[in-house]
Parts: structure tokens; C-alpha cells; sequence
DNA sequence: TGCCAAGCGGAGCAATGCTCCGTATTGTTC
DNA sequence: GAACAATACGGAGCATTGCTCCGCTTGGCA
């Protein structure tokens, strides 16, 4: 449903000013993503690329939109890399640790990532879902080869790499937090398994 | 140097609509927090409480401020909670995962509250500053009750607050994340110890 | 009662995501 | 090569935020 594909008459290919516009959107973005964060304003992204505001938003539906858009690539590369440390390590454990702080050092290297991949807003944002169609497969089956066929109350790779993914934000401006640490013990606990005795009421009832 | 305190001549007492006001505030802000998050406009705060967007700004100069002292309550029981689920508590680790849990719920039942608490923009949040200092210690006597005297590669009380205050981001508008669960986990592996042989750069290398 | 510091309200500023529509460019058709 | 849709472009403008500024009001002391 991506590709135009042939069904009804022919939708007319783009106009090569469109797709030129196009690659120097995602090329100026990359550029002030770097520098400027990925929370910089729409406003700037366009301005670098010569181009106005409403240039992006024929290209790219919405702000999330042209994130993913950019980081597209490396997406692909990490869901990659699944299969390939299974094959790797010896020990299954070991590669979902390893794909883990892969996905950390991807999250964190892009400053803010993580927190716009967080914010779920209204459920169409583009950029969460991209994230999550390509990769909690790729997450999924790291977790069944370490930790067995999925038993009913194992993590879910969908929960595990949400909660690693909220784990990178807010990690730059901090030298005292180590999301890549966090990261790791928590697929610890998650290879683990949890504990069950726990009875939240006493502690919280007098909090509400 | 937070209370006026007899320092030079006395500075007199504020006026009595003051002290209303402030109040009538705190009330208005905690109901506007419940319905509509603790992302609501901070005009939509001084509409309920009958008051201009000036009296709010003169009150808490701040928006996170206001935040902060709207969950001040909360934050001291939580605070309380600590040493006496150590005492009451047998197993430590125990104590620890039960106090886990109640921080948890406290965030996720305000709406928001953990997202506000993350943007820890320029250093001068407030809010996330009075949760540091208050909790802090207390999540750190817990862990060393749980691990013995803190060793140099233990994780920090502040590190696995902010992890787990990270964890509860986003959690409602969707079902299929909890972040009980996975703070729970969190705690887990940090009972646990950390997996040491992780060379990220083989995963990490063909994403940059 | 008169005075004035303390307090108040809300218009206004700057930043941001996104939309709208008049204008310019492209590529097809003759 | 010229005409003419269809497509694409630009950026002014809208709505929403957090926060500031300043002229007016009011509490409380003398």
C-alpha cells in the first residue's frame, strides 16, 4: 500500500522538483537533527533546506512523519542486527543484551529521540509506530530464544523495548545518568524474571 | 533561606487575599491536574480558580513550581514510606520493590506527572529538583539495606529513581504497557547485578 | 480617613506545529 | 515550440503555549 502499484489508472509518477525537494528535506533535517536536537523547530529544518513550511508538510504528513523518515536507515540496520547477534553469540541472553544497548546507543546518539518516540499523542504518531512495526519482531524473538517459547507472564517485546526506549530520555544534560546501564539491568530483570510478592496498597494507600 | 525567617528588619507577613489566593490555587490546580493532566494550560488553572494568569506567575514563578506544590503531600509520605517498610519489611529487597511500587503508582495515577518530572530542561526544573532532593536519600537507604554499603559499581538511588520516574512515562493511553511491571523488573536487576561482557559496537558501529 | 506597598488581572510577546491559498513550475499534448 | 492542466511551492497566518509587563485595586497601618 506504500508503492503507487498499478491498482486503478496510473497515479503519475512525482515530479523530479518534488523528489529533489524531498531528498534535500531529509538531508536538512538530518543536519539540524544533529545540531540542534530532534525537538528543533519545523521552521528551521526548512529554512536549511531553502525551502518553505509548506514544502514539508506536503512531503511529510506531520513533524514525527519526517523524523522517521530520517532515521529510516538505521531502523533497518538494528532490526538487522536481531537475526545476525543471535547467530553470533552463543549465548541468546548475551545477544539481547547486545541488541539492547545497540538500541540505547542509537536512542541516545540522537539527542531527544527517545523522548519524541515517548510521546504517544492521540495514537497516530508516525514515528512511534514505525519504530514499533519493524521492530519488536526483531525484539520478540530475541526474548523467545533466551527465554523460551513465550510463556504467558513473560515481558513482551513490545513492553521491553517501551520501557527501554523511556529509559533514554532525558539522558544528555545528566552525566550522572547512564541510560545504557539502566537498559541493561532492566533486560537483567526482564531474563530474570519478576517478583511476585509484592503488595503495593500498604505503601500507597496514604498517597491518595 | 526558604522561610522568611527573622534575617534584617521583619519583612512582613503577606496580605490575607495573598494567602487565599494561593490557596484557592493549589485547590484549582490539584482538580484541573486530576481532569485534565498535569499538562493543562496554566490558563485554564487561573480560569478555574477565578484568578488572572499575573496571580499564578506571582505565587509560583514557575509552572513546574506550581506542580511541585500541588504533590508536596504526596511526595513526604512517600518519603515516610521508606524507613517504615524497612522496619516492617523482613527482607530488604522486599522493602525495596514495595516502595518501588508506591512511587509508581503515584506517578502514573497523575497524569503526566512522570513526563513533567523527565523535562529536565536548563537545570532549573523545579519540580524534578524537589523530588531529587527529597527522595533520593530515601531510595538510597533502601538499596543499601538491600545490597550492604554502597560499592563503587552499584547503581544510585538517583539513577534508579530516574529510571524508574522514566519507566512510568506515557504509560496510559495504552493497554498493552505497564509500568509497574517493568519498574518491578528494573528493581529486579538492580538487586541482581549488572551483565558485564557487552561490547555494544558490533551492534552499534553500522548505525552511525 | 488617608496613604501606599502589596497584590491583582489580563493584554501582549515569543515560540511552535500546522493550514491555506495565490503563484510558479513541470511535463504532456498538439 | 506553445498552450494548458496538474502538480508543487512559499510563507503569511491561525491557534496554542508559557511567561512578562504594567496600570488599576485593595488591605491594613497610622
Amino acid at each position: 500500500m506504500t508503492t503507487p502499484g498499478p491498482a486503478g489508472s496510473t497515479p503519475r509518477a512525482k515530479r523530479v522538483d518534488a523528489r529533489r525537494n524531498e531528498q534535500t528535506l531529509l538531508e536538512a533535517a538530518a543536519a539540524v537533527f544533529v545540531t540542534d536536537g530532534v525537538d528543533a523547530p519545523v521552521r528551521l529544518i526548512a529554512e536549511r533546506a531553502g525551502v518553505g513550511m509548506g514544502t514539508i508538510y506536503r512531503h511529510f504528513p506531520t513533524r514525527p512523519a519526517l523524523v522517521a523518515a530520517v532515521y529510516q536507515h538505521q531502523v533497518e540496520a538494528l532490526a538487522e542486527a536481531g537475526p545476525a547477534l543471535l547467530r553470533e553469540a552463543g549465548d541468546p541472553a548475551v545477544a539481547l543484551q547486545r541488541w539492547a544497548a545497540g538500541f540505547v546507543d542509537f536512542l541516545v546518539t540522537k539527542h531527544g529521540l527517545a523522548g519524541a518516540l515517548g510521546s504517544d499523542t492521540e495514537g497516530v504518531n508516525t514515528l512511534h509506530q514505525y519504530f514499533v512495526d519493524r521492530l519488536v519482531p526483531v525484539c520478540d524473538a530475541l526474548l523467545d530464544a533466551a527465554l523460551g517459547p513465550k510463556t504467558s507472564g513473560r515481558v513482551s517485546g513490545y513492553m521491553l523495548m517501551r520501557g527501554i526506549g523511556n529509559l533514554c530520555i532525558g539522558g544528555a544534560n545528566d552525566p550522572h545518568y547512564d541510560a545504557a546501564r539502566l537498559a541493561n539491568l532492566l533486560v537483567t530483570g526482564a531474563l530474570t524474571g519478576e517478583q511476585h510478592d509484592l503488595d503495593s496498597d500498604a505503601v500507597v494507600a496514604p498517597l491518595r
